[in-house]
DNA sequence: CGATTGTAGATTGTCAACAATTGACTTGAC
DNA sequence: GTCAAGTCAATTGTTGACAATCTACAATCG
């Protein structure tokens, strides 16, 4: 995608690269939910040291990918419908910022930028590679996000996206309706072309509305079924929320 | 504001606690932005060894409040308008989202909760210190977050709330109209409780439009000056968008 | 005199040894 | 048999020493 623009060494420390592949493992769905790590067993798989690698377990951590209990342990993230449903309300929400930006500052390039990538989505839907299709989608609602400029919002958008992906390998969510998907998209590449904000924020807020309405109506009843038993469970589900 | 609850041993590891005193003279303004930090001093400092320290300045620097030049330097970031147009803009969009799930869900408790921070407001407002009221403005809208339960959307607001203050800080900008605090709340406060969402979400995020729209003229301005005088200066203001 | 190359000091990056903490297991008293 | 305290192995937390890298300045050549 962005590849071919000049062929530097790469200069980042060691921390950033082991943070690199260690990503790249748990997106692939290599590492399962739940599954405990352990620093000495991935320092030597990894060939780092313990200090470099728990440098980049932590940047994971403050990426969502992975949880830290304190003197015990290094675990993946299990996911929950309410997982699902705060990443797909957050999504939307950023989404939609995106596009009312888009819409209310866009150059000649900016809509060219867009336009391509809408193309590319076509062309990938024609293809029936569902892959494609996932990965072309991905890519057009990232460049919405980024032709707004606005870096504090294409970082995190970055790493929602890192944590929807993981979601969506670990709990295989990559049921697509291919037809549906031009005709979902068509109109928000319309409103930011036109220069429509509000549409354009409404549309992109509410693209994913089935995937929320599906992830809050199973917590309803995820908690009811918690409820209803009387008192059988007793440790509450720990979120990530560890950060000061 | 939560403290009272227990009186516990911090269990937290070293870094941790390093990195909360670290935060707290960033945020209190006794670091200036743009000043440079080594690593051995501030270690011996804080009393703690330098892989400790390094720990906590990472994972300050994930929260925006202070950049890494590998192999290089730390140093606090430099705050340009359009550094102010993004955190008040996302900050918009946030709360916007939060004060639109807090009006949908709402309870009993919750309304309480926000009842009493707006009251804290009003009675702030009236003793007519400006410290106090800029803390009870910041309270109202945590509240309204954290009243959503959405943990992402909690923790994404923390984060955030501490670059606008850290800008604050360095700006000098809390500069606020005593008499206008209250009536620019009080709307988002009765839509939340009358459960509409539509009203509390577009009141919440327009509620700071006029830092907004500064912010977006100033840098309009800091450009059109950067780009008038022909090629006057060479390097492209690297901002903090390090992170992979 | 200007540009390039080499060198020195300071600073960050990496590592492996040591300390602290945890959780499971064993032991013993009641 | 059950519960409590004690012990031990595994794991994470912390540190100081060493290596790699950068910046600034000095030396050298044209």
């Amino acid at each position: 995608m962005k590849s071919a623009r000049s062929v530097k060494v790469d200069r980042r420390s060691l921390d950033w690269r082991a943070a690199d592949v260690l990503r790249e493992q748990i997106l692939s769905g290599k590492l399962v939910p739940g599954q405990r790590i352990t620093e000495t067993a991935l320092a030597a798989q990894l060939e780092v040291s313990r200090g470099t690698l728990r440098a980049a377990l932590r940047a994971l951590a403050h990426e969502g990918l992975i949880q830290q209990v304190a003197y015990t342990k290094w675990m993946l993230p299990e996911f929950s419908n309410s997982d699902a449903w705060e990443l797909y309300t957050l999504r939307g929400t950023l989404e939609g910022m995106a596009a009312r930006l888009a819409a209310q500052h866009r150059t000649a390039k900016c809509v060219l930028a867009i336009e391509a990538a809408f193309e590319r989505l076509v062309a990938a839907v024609k293809s029936k590679r569902h892959a494609r299709v996932a990965d072309a989608d991905l890519s057009l609602h990232k460049t919405i996000v980024e032709i707004t400029g606005h870096q504090r919002l294409i970082d995190q958008y970055r790493l929602l996206e890192q944590q929807v992906r993981h979601y969506i390998v670990c709990s295989n969510a990559l049921i697509m309706d291919l037809n549906q998907i031009v005709s979902e998209h068509e109109p928000i590449v319309q409103a930011i072309i036109a220069g429509n904000a509000e549409a354009a924020e409404t549309l992109a807020r509410d693209h994913n509305a089935p995937e929320v309405e599906r992830a809050a109506a199973a917590m309803v009843q995820e908690q009811a079924a918690a409820e209803a038993p009387p008192p059988k469970q007793k440790k509450a589900s720990a979120r990530q929320s560890k950060a000061a």
